[in-house]
DNA sequence: ATTCTTTGACCATGC
DNA sequence: TGCATGGTCAAAGAA
């Protein structure tokens, strides 16, 4: 648990200033563990994995800005506040993620995750990839940030997809797990991996395991005790207050607190952010995680725009049966992503909510009942079950028509929902129910199209799973095996995540 | 001939 | 009660 603000001075007494951010006594007693991290020590560690870099290909941002983006009022402000990160232009963002709905409850977030803007593949294109340890409990958080960010990048329509991460075993571990896969991922950047590997997930798959999460808080604790002790020897000892220079590229989109302080006023004027505070669940956030606000936090009143312009769109092939081939070509592959449209919100809280429980109280692991897991493929959305089409509408709210499918199965009472482009892309796919029987055909190894993403189906009859397509097509094999490795590896670290995937890797 | 899609009509539900 | 909306049915047509 964070300490409270109001605690004594001793707590809040800074031990060590890392460029922007500032670490209290009281953070290493959070290190010490067992409690969540906070924002302070995670910005602090990826400030100096930044630190550990060259060159500005690769970013890494403190908690404050992705949380700052998400909850902005309105997408000029969003646009004046990433202007200076030049997100387009970077190979890999890392971003953490807070799973804090309230921007007005300071101490509302329970999880942490790692959300990724991966532009290093030519092959893949470009991409979100999330890390979460406890899936799918900050899904909704870092679909909401990569909504956010998906206007300030070239392709509107990257897709989000889950990368592997190890399951954390008790409730306070994300904010390790984080920072072990980011660690991990600069490891992969930083050396010449990157050019073996086509992504960072083997990466993951190497380094991150429970003995390295173990090991990382003594780690940190060990680091940040060799940065004070190396910052009193070279500026004859600044205690309390020890102050190491910003890692270069959070200095070089540094703002001065007059601009922070424009920013603030405008977010207090604003309804639903009266009150933020920078970083969800932090006693002491300051003006000063906003290091990197813009020059020009110019806010309008336009009206904000959700995430449900933003679909998807999957390549469709021309046939007009709905079974799929067995073996799709290259150009109707596409993968699939988990997102979220704006409604349907019930599962997905649902879902949260319930992750929200184990990093909430420690050592409370959700008691959450496993299920079966369906698998979107394609083409057109091929998921190894046999459709029956049985109606078609448009509807109120969807720029696309829907059409209704039964499974084929005698007594299956699966139906699922597919909202479909006016080019035939996929925009949208709700399943209902849980299929009663084994698929009907064997799980055959996919080509070069292949499923991206695949989401757990609902025992609960009422609750609906949501999937949306995306034109993100998997351009390589290699890039396919990487997925379907990252996914498999789940099962790997032995976690049982339920965001997995349900095909064999070779 | 069979299977599946299309599409207008009908029904249930909520406001 | 009437209307709007989403979901389902079933006849007709296409593959």
């Amino acid at each position: 648990m964070r300490p409270r603000r109001g605690g004594d001075k001793e707590e809040e007494e800074r031990v060590l200033s890392h460029g922007d951010v500032v670490l209290l006594r009281c953070d290493l007693k959070i290190l010490g563990g067992p409690h969540l991290l906070n924002d302070r020590i995670i910005a602090f560690y990826l400030a100096h994995l930044q630190s550990q870099s060259h060159g500005d290909l690769l970013l890494l941002l403190p908690p404050s800005i992705p949380y700052l983006l998400s909850n902005l009022p309105d997408p000029a402000s969003v646009a004046a506040v990433a202007e200076p990160l030049r997100l387009p232009s970077r190979r890999l963002v890392l971003l953490p993620v807070n799973d804090n709905p309230d921007v007005s409850h300071a101490e509302g977030g329970t999880h942490w995750t790692l959300l990724l803007l991966d532009n290093t593949n030519p092959i893949s294109g470009p991409r979100f990839v999330h890390h979460d340890s406890l899936p799918p409990t900050n899904l909704p958080s870092a679909r909401r940030l990569a909504a956010v960010l998906r206007p300030l990048l070239p392709k509107r329509t990257i897709p989000l997809v889950e990368g592997p991460t190890p399951r954390q075993t008790n409730g306070y571990d994300c904010g390790v797990f984080v920072l072990a896969v980011a660690r991990a991922i600069c490891h992969w950047w930083t050396t010449a991996s990157h050019q073996l590997e086509p992504d960072w997930f083997e990466a993951v798959k190497r380094e991150v395991n429970a003995d390295s999460v173990k090991a990382m808080r003594t780690q940190l604790l060990h680091l940040i005790d060799t940065l004070i002790q190396a910052n009193n020897n070279t500026t004859n000892n600044q205690h309390p207050s020890t102050q190491l220079p910003c890692p270069p590229s959070i200095a070089s989109t540094s703002l001065c607190l007059s601009q922070h302080t424009r920013l603030w006023c405008h977010m207090q004027s604003h309804k639903k952010v009266a009150a933020v505070k920078p970083v969800a669940s932090r006693p002491s956030s300051r003006l000063r995680t906003f290091s990197m606000l813009p020059k020009d936090s110019t806010a309008t009143d336009s009206p904000w725009v959700t995430s449900e312009e933003e679909a998807i769109i999957l390549r469709r092939p021309k046939a007009s049966r709905f079974t799929p081939p067995m073996n799709n070509s290259s150009t109707d592959v596409a993968a699939t992503r988990l997102e979220d449209s704006g409604t349907h919100r019930t599962y997905d809280k649902k879902k949260a909510d319930a992750g929200q429980v184990a990093c909430r109280d420690n050592l409370t692991v959700p008691q959450r009942v496993r299920k079966p897991i369906i698998s979107v493929k394609n083409s057109l959305s091929y998921d190894g079950y046999n459709w029956r089409k049985y109606g078609q509408k448009q509807v109120k709210g969807s720029k696309f028509p829907r059409s209704y499918y039964k499974c084929t199965h005698p007594t299956c009472p699966v139906k699922r929902k597919v909202e479909t482009t006016l080019d035939g892309q996929i925009a949208e796919i709700v399943y209902n129910g849980e299929h009663n029987h084994p698929k009907p055909h064997p799980a055959k190894k996919p080509s070069l199209s292949s499923i991206v993403e695949t989401v757990d189906a609902t025992n609960d009859g009422g609750l609906e799973t949501r999937l949306e397509g995306c034109d993100q097509a998997i351009g390589s094999d290699a890039i396919v095996e990487a997925f379907e490795g990252g996914f498999n590896c789940l099962d790997g670290f032995g976690n049982g995540n339920e965001i997995s995937n349900c095909k064999k890797k070779d």
